[in-house]
RNA sequence: GCGGGGAUGGCCCAGUGGUACGGCGGUAGCCUGCUAAGCUAUUACUCUUCGAGUACGAGGGUUCGAAUCCCUCUCCCCGCGCCA
């Protein structure tokens, strides 16, 4: 949530963030004319009681002395009604003025490019020697700044779903009957690359600084709607029946709200969280898109990066979880780009959000791998994570990056480590610790 | 799942119907010949500063008045049961 004193005292920055990134001026109206009778609905309670109070007190004093107090009693009767009246309706508008500040998004940097639509985000840089398709080179200069680095392909690689066919890496069919499309049975030396990638993930976080955690896999809803926007909710979240439970969709939720409600000291901070969990998510409103395979899916594992911070240091830190995945991404040899995403595609958390996307030879495109945000201190207010400085308690800044998500990432590596026979795939080297073997191929022996 | 005990401000803790005691720690000031002690104020949240309101795990109820009594729920501790 956004600082609505901030706000109150000072709206244009408000109403330029919200305009800049597509939405109406009138989320903010809406929200200051509630705030405005939510004030006064306060006022007006908070005067009914003081006066409950003082006869209150009147009919101890009485009482102790023995006298009759039958006269302010009666009057206090007709008060009781009055307060719950008022206690009503500013129940009622204390919701509605919630609902009104959540729906606002945080402030932008200034850095962010102002437009909609994924394909004006803003190439930072390209990094790698991808492997292109003839048919795909004018679109991957287009999107790689230009840049000259690729090894051409005179024919297109095996896409990744036909292929784990061939190589009977993943039962889709199977996985369908008994849970639907967008699921799967992994396989041998699929699975074991799977649980390669989350080792070396993990590895990696915990030698640069990171706590590593398992969180759990459900949380309660003020943490799921502390940590998150309405769009993720309503797009994204299962939620157990009966249970006061959802999924998490990322590490990022329980992670987050893992310091709800604390107030930390200054030398607790910063605070690297790395996170490992499966993410479960229903992908509402991406009918159509990737149905095949397992790049777009309903469960993942996924290696997260956290870190809570002062304000001061929160764009420090974006640089540097950015950093590390970029690192990563560069150990296993997977051609990326890095684009700085528009105001038009942030979250309403996101101050600003840098996207690594991948290049898929097969597909003869960049996807995203990885996503890096900043949410400054609008996720930290939501679920109150304050530290002690000299003046004050003072929120929290937060910001994410995803390591490895698995499933994405093993794709990348099916297309961009395709032998040319189309006969399997290596295994990037850095992995080859943790896998204990080299590729995956029709000849296989085990 | 059953039985017992708990949850009070950053931390510790008192308080069984009359409006939250005290300590520690933090901050500011005073004093002090000095890495100390003492004194004073302040140290949850909200509203407009005074001031007021809210807050004793959460939500209901009884009452003029609830940390305190009643009901429901959550979490923690101990024991029993069950279980990977």
């Amino acid at each position: 949530m956004i600082d609505v004193k901030k706000l109150r005292e000072n709206p244009a920055p408000y109403y330029e963030s919200c305009e800049i990134r597509g939405y109406g001026k009138d989320i903010i109206d809406k929200f200051l004319d509630l705030d405005n009778q939510w004030k006064d609905a306060l006022k007006k309670r908070n005067v009914l009681n003081h006066e409950r109070n003082v006869l209150s007190r009147e009919v101890s004093s009485l009482i102790k002395r023995g006298t009759d107090a039958s006269q302010i009693l009666s009057k206090v009767r007709e008060l009781k009604n009055e307060i719950a009246q008022v206690e009503d309706s500013l129940r009622r508008l204390e919701i509605k003025r919630e609902e009104a500040a959540s729906a606002i998004p945080n402030l932008l940097h200034s850095s962010v490019p102002r437009c909609k639509g994924d394909e004006n985000n803003k190439l930072v840089r390209y990094y790698g020697t991808a492997r292109v398709f003839s048919e795909d080179i004018a679109y991957f200069k287009k999107n790689s700044g230009g840049s000259n680095d690729y090894d051409m392909l005179g024919k297109r690689p095996l896409s990744h779903v036909d292929l784990e066919a061939k190589l009977g890496l993943v039962d889709l069919k199977r996985a369908g009957k008994i849970a639907g499309s967008r699921f799967y049975f992994l396989k041998d030396r699929l699975l074991k690359l799977e649980l390669a990638l989350v080792n070396f993930a993990v590895d990696f976080l915990s030698e640069r600084g990171f706590t590593i955690v398992e969180p759990p896999f459900m949380i309660n809803r003020r943490s799921l709607e502390g940590s998150t926007d309405m769009e993720t909710f309503n797009d994204a979240i299962y939620k157990v029946e009966n249970e006061d439970l959802y999924l998490i969709a990322t590490s990022e939720h329980p992670i987050a709200s893992m310091l709800q409600d604390e107030i930390l000291n200054e030398d607790e901070l910063p605070i690297r969280v790395g996170g490992l969990s499966p993410c479960f998510r229903k992908e509402a409103g991406s009918h159509g898109k990737d149905t095949k395979g397992i790049f777009r899916v309903h469960q993942f594992y996924k290696v997260e990066q956290f870190v809570f911070c002062k304000e001061d240091d929160s764009w420090d830190f974006l640089e540097e979880i950015l950093a590390n995945a970029e690192e990563i991404y560069k150990i296993l040899q997977i051609p990326y780009r890095v684009v700085n995403v528009c105001s038009g595609e942030l979250s309403v958390l996101n101050a600003k959000k840098y996207d690594i996307e991948g290049w898929f030879p097969s597909q003869g495109k960049f996807r995203e791998l990885v996503s890096a945000s900043n949410n400054t201190d609008f996720q930290g207010r939501s679920l109150s994570i304050r530290w002690r400085s000299s003046d004050g308690n003072k929120i929290v800044n937060t910001l994410n990056s995803t390591a490895i998500a698995t499933t994405r990432t093993m794709v990348a590596i099916m297309e961009n480590y395709q032998l040319e026979d189309g006969s399997g795939f290596r295994i990037p080297k850095a992995l080859w610790p943790y896998t204990g073997f080299e590729s995956i191929a029709l000849d296989d022996q085990s």
